[in-house]
DNA sequence: CCGCGTCGAGAAAGCGCTTTCTCGCCAGGA
DNA sequence: TCCTGGCGAGAAAGCGCTTTCTCGACGCGG
């Protein structure tokens, strides 16, 4: 507290030296451990660095070493739970190997999803990209420069990745809703251009296929619960007597603008959602759903990047199985 | 793509500088817009730093700038939508000055909070800090370390503050329940040594003064869904016939381990929440909460923020109104 | 008694960028 | 013709830290 720092900010490492007496070099091995001179000198440069208040900076620690312990993430939407899920697996598998994860949500502007992870790549020594909707040409100039780089659900050749197995999830939740009698379907689609949505639409054809007295129709979503309302109404004038949302948010935004319209799930309509996420089993009808093991593909995704950080091959790119659950919110068909 | 990069990492500004034949300063100038000299010159910098995929290192830049252009956030739990909320408004206000966020979450282990607050700290240019169980004397030995420094439900001399007044708040609610006809409360409560549980007892204190005949009993409880299942049988053993629940979530899980034991909401009990999160109108029955303006929260820690920054005077600390919403999970007290 | 090995600790370069200072050059006025 | 002013662009220092190299001092064997 008796000595003037440099700036206003933080005493530096040249201050510590000078208060221990010693070199900026000594303080600095004294801090990380690698210190083997005499034990008097390391414990007068502590003393020194604790009464200065001392903490290193980790910009220039960083630059200097070449190497910030950091990796980012960047996901679509923090307030969906999947997501958080992705990036709670993703910290603890992160943080066992000393790594902190730095989180970036491209909500606000998915135009400039680009420049938000070119941005926090450089701010970090890798990328964890969840970036469903960004153009594949966009991901294709960009790759080279955000490597190491490692993508949740998309694939990319070159770069490692793990996803779920949307289409088959997608194709047990439909087969499920056959088997309770529902001929007419709808399913409420996704984001344009994402590429979950794309991988959900291709389950759907197979169960066309093997099942040929059904009909499967596509609406316009999106990916929130505001969009899953906003559907209630076109849903209602497919007639289809259950529904496939894209994800859980839509199948609660679905059931409430369908509730309002005075139709009843699943009396009427039965509705499934996608991801389980922790709320889905507490709507009113709990949610019939998909669960997916988020967290493993946060962990997963981690286990890739380990391996790229330290110039090992990643493991092959990885397709979790989601698993039907269900509950309340789909039941047999009733109305003739 | 022919040439070849000093390290195995991206080209520096040095390649640059050689590729197009002019100084480093030169190419600095050039990409951060204060070049002034003859536009050819600029031009030719131009299309070598996009022939070797340049990208500047933020790292580098921030050490020799002094700052960062980030600013940190730190909350106990990012899967409470109530944090997302914050982060979405502070993220929205501090990009319209140019500013990123980066978000720790806390959740794994609130110990060493502290630490990860100071790293967190230390990668960018200041701290908004959500910490509401660290204990006062970690935060005292703290706050000049991490300052530029906004607290974020949580009062502390000498640095800004925003808030919500969570003692008018659940007392608004306690109100509301005691209108009903209730006259054995009981109230779920948050973590030990929770900064924002204490600010509800106090508001609850005030309202047992103002009403004699009215009981609320205090009962352990926690912060997140589980912890509110768990509370269930010890509510139903006090014979209350409404429940003040920490927040929306305990509230949630509340009502779901009630449901478990036989015991209906509003019919036999009446549940409150706080916070309002998204999700709260979903449940079943949709919840009776108070509505904080979260948004607004992280909005307003921004503006003292900015102030900080700027080496102005803060706007005075703030304690933002909740507002009871009434829902279905409320109702009159039926049972003798 | 000299030289060599060893050990403790400092000097200095370097990480990639910014910015002040400086310098050479050219145009214009005396 | 010479000097001054201004302008375009480079040299170099510095941001705070790490690390290789270096050097002086000490202890030992020959």
């Amino acid at each position: 507290m008796t000595h003037a720092f440099r700036r206003a900010g933080f005493p530096t490492i040249a201050d510590v030296a000078e208060h221990a007496e010693v070199s900026p070099a000594t303080v600095s091995r004294v801090m990380n451990g690698r210190f083997a001179g005499e034990e008097s000198v390391a414990d007068r440069v502590r003393a020194s660095a604790t009464a200065l208040g001392y903490r290193p900076s980790h910009l220039a620690r960083s630059l200097a070493l070449g190497r910030t312990g950091a990796i980012a993430l960047v996901v679509p939407d923090l307030g969906n739970p999947a997501f958080q899920a992705v990036l709670a697996g993703l910290t603890r598998a992160a943080a066992s190997d000393g790594y902190r994860v730095l989180v970036a949500d491209s909500t606000e502007s998915p135009g400039d999803e680009p420049d938000l992870a070119s941005e926090v790549r450089h701010r970090c020594d890798a990328l964890v990209l969840c970036a469903p909707r960004m153009p594949d040409d966009r991901l294709a100039a960009l790759d080279a420069e955000l490597s190491p780089l490692v993508l949740v659900n998309r694939e990319r050749a070159g770069v490692p990745s793990v996803g779920i197995d949307y289409a088959g999830g997608i194709a047990q939740l439909a087969e499920h809703l056959i088997g309770l009698g529902h001929e007419h379907l709808a399913y409420v689609a996704g984001p344009e251009a994402s590429v979950s949505d794309r991988h959900r639409r291709r389950g759907l054809d197979r169960v066309r296929e093997s099942n040929p007295g059904v009909s499967i129709h596509e609406l316009p979503g999106g990916a929130t619960t505001d969009d899953g309302r906003r559907a209630a109404d076109n849903v209602r004038q497919t007639g289809a007597t259950a529904v496939l949302a894209f994800n859980d948010l839509v199948a609660i935004g679905l059931i409430d603008g369908l509730s309002a319209l005075g139709v009843r799930v699943p009396d009427d309509v039965s509705v499934t959602g996608f991801d389980d996420v922790p709320f889905a089993r507490y709507t009113a009808p709990a949610l019939t759903t998909a669960a997916v093991p988020h967290e493993r593909l946060g962990a997963d995704a981690w286990d890739r990047m380990r391996a790229l950080l330290r110039g090992e091959a990643p493991a092959p790119d990885e397709l979790l199985p989601a698993s039907v659950v269900v509950r309340a919110s789909s039941g047999p068909r009733l109305r003739a």
